[in-house]
DNA sequence: CGGATGTCAGTTCAACTGAAATCC
DNA sequence: CGGATTTCAGTTGAACTGACATCC
């Protein structure tokens, strides 16, 4: 959580939107519309991350380690191939490495080699994973992820809108 | 952009939405819903920071850069002091000594003393800087910002959705 | 003086590239 | 064999902390 100065008295992305307007006008305000949402995106995100990664330091994790640890403990046996991490959470192979070196070191995940596949690794996760999952868990749900601000029907109203983003960048086929 | 997986079949982040809430039920749906929000926006920052980057990297500048850019062009006199270009960009004051560190390495910036501060420094943009601003701000507008699956309309409702969660977070102080 | 401004050194984290070893 | 899985080494970028000199 980084040191906060007193709050401006103007929206600073709204007035960023005007300026682009006025300067590239035409398409019905296109382009204000654009520049006002792309970096409300990214400043939402950029709030969200530093809330949830305060929230989760005391349990030794980031918010991205974390993301993988529920998905392990969601697994009908607790583990998952190194692949389908990476597939799930659309990361980088070698982020996958990398995430799972953090937790393994920090004992909430342990490397077995897949059974099925001699190429394949598992991650598995342990008792203290588990443990670390549920406090965790409890606290993101106490504090309401960072979204106090938002309705229910509003969240809802986000994840549609993003996830017509998503299908356009080809994270999924559409059904 | 990284290299391109075949796109699964299901959403992944509306499937690890239904995971939370058969294991976290309660309050109707709050916790699915939130847990889709967050990792929607998350992944939208992703999509969009990449391909804006990709973008503008034949002009030698990432986003943020860009942004510090097109700031300066909006401004008065081009020039700007670096407290103000943190304040309006909302980053922390080191990272705007990087920003425009770069920028000043390609020659789209300036440094000069600010006349009506001693303590203070200005960033001034340079004609150089005005170019690329206009080339790079063209190249943005014919690829759409990267949001060519969402009309004007939904734009301003993803923009008038996340200004909450900034005004909860204390960006600036709500009218 | 207290407080604001900007820089510097160093850390952490995420994401990437390219190369390689292993096994299907 | 081609292709998938994972790791390793190294790069970049963003963001942060803590300390510091400077000046209002």
């Amino acid at each position: 959580v980084p040191s906060h100065p007193p709050p401006l008295e103007f929206d600073p992305i709204d007035r960023a939107g005007q300026l682009w307007e006025a300067n590239w006008p035409g398409e019905d305000g296109r382009v204000y519309a654009s520049m006002r949402a792309v970096t409300s995106i990214m400043r939402a995100q950029q709030i969200l991350i530093a809330e949830l990664d305060a929230l989760l330091r005391p349990y030794g994790v980031t918010f991205s380690r974390y993301e993988a640890l529920v998905l392990l403990s969601y697994s009908r046996e607790g583990s998952l191939p190194l692949s389908k991490v990476g597939e799930r959470l659309q990361v980088h192979a070698t982020s996958v490495t990398n995430v799972i070196d953090r937790l393994e070191a920090a004992g909430l995940v342990r490397r077995e080699p897949n059974p099925r596949d001699g190429r394949g690794t598992l991650a598995v996760i342990t008792a203290e994973g588990r443990d670390v999952v549920a406090k965790a868990t409890a606290e993101l749900n106490s504090a309401r992820f960072g979204l106090d601000a938002l309705d229910t029907p509003d969240l809802a109203r986000i994840f549609e809108l993003l996830r017509r983003l998503r299908v356009e960048a080809g994270d999924f086929a559409a059904e």
